[in-house]
DNA sequence: GCCAACGTTGGC
DNA sequence: GCCAACGTTGGC
């Protein structure tokens, strides 16, 4: 089953919101990259595991895990002039954004820190961990996945 | 808050 | 299609 990893700013949306939501269940709004649009158009399915990080703020890391429960579908924000990310160049026809819907798992007991993942050497494919990298939704391989689970216990 | 690195935009 | 200018990301 494949693995994601996915960013969010836990001063806007953080994994306790999530786990605090109607049946611990989101959409996932607001990708504005089209490497990371392309994952979740296209690649992304329900079962999928997805690996939580919280980026821009005290504790910088991976809190834990949450499951896709619908495959994508267009973003409405997109359409919506009043929400920030809005963007006029996407119709309803021709949708340029898209989300999934996610379900909470399970908060690590203690966060996967940065500094931690980019001291493991098998962690050095990462995206997350290369210099100047900016995606916000990325694969995750099997074994890099065992490897975070490992270091979240 | 700073700023390096990156992605996007738009003029040519 | 190039590339300068701009806006954003995100660690520190």
């Amino acid at each position: 089953m494949p693995y994601w990893l996915m960013k969010t700013e836990p001063d806007t949306f953080s994994i306790d919101d999530l786990a605090n939501m109607p049946d611990q269940t989101t959409i996932w709004d607001g990708v504005r990259n089209y490497q990371a649009r392309n994952y979740i158009r296209d690649k992304i399915k329900i079962d999928d595991n997805i690996l939580i990080y919280h980026s821009s703020c005290r504790n910088i890391g991976i809190v834990g895990w949450a499951t896709v429960v619908r495959d994508a579908y267009p973003d409405p924000t997109q359409f919506d002039p009043s929400s920030r990310y809005y963007d006029p160049k996407a119709t309803e026809e021709n949708p340029r954004w898209f989300s999934v819907d996610v379900k909470f798992n399970n908060k690590f007991n203690q966060l996967v820190s940065l500094a931690t993942l980019k001291d493991i050497d098998g962690l050095k494919a990462l995206p997350l961990v290369k210099k100047g990298s900016r995606l916000s939704v990325m694969p995750v391989s099997n074994s890099e996945w065992k490897i975070i689970n490992a270091l979240a216990n």
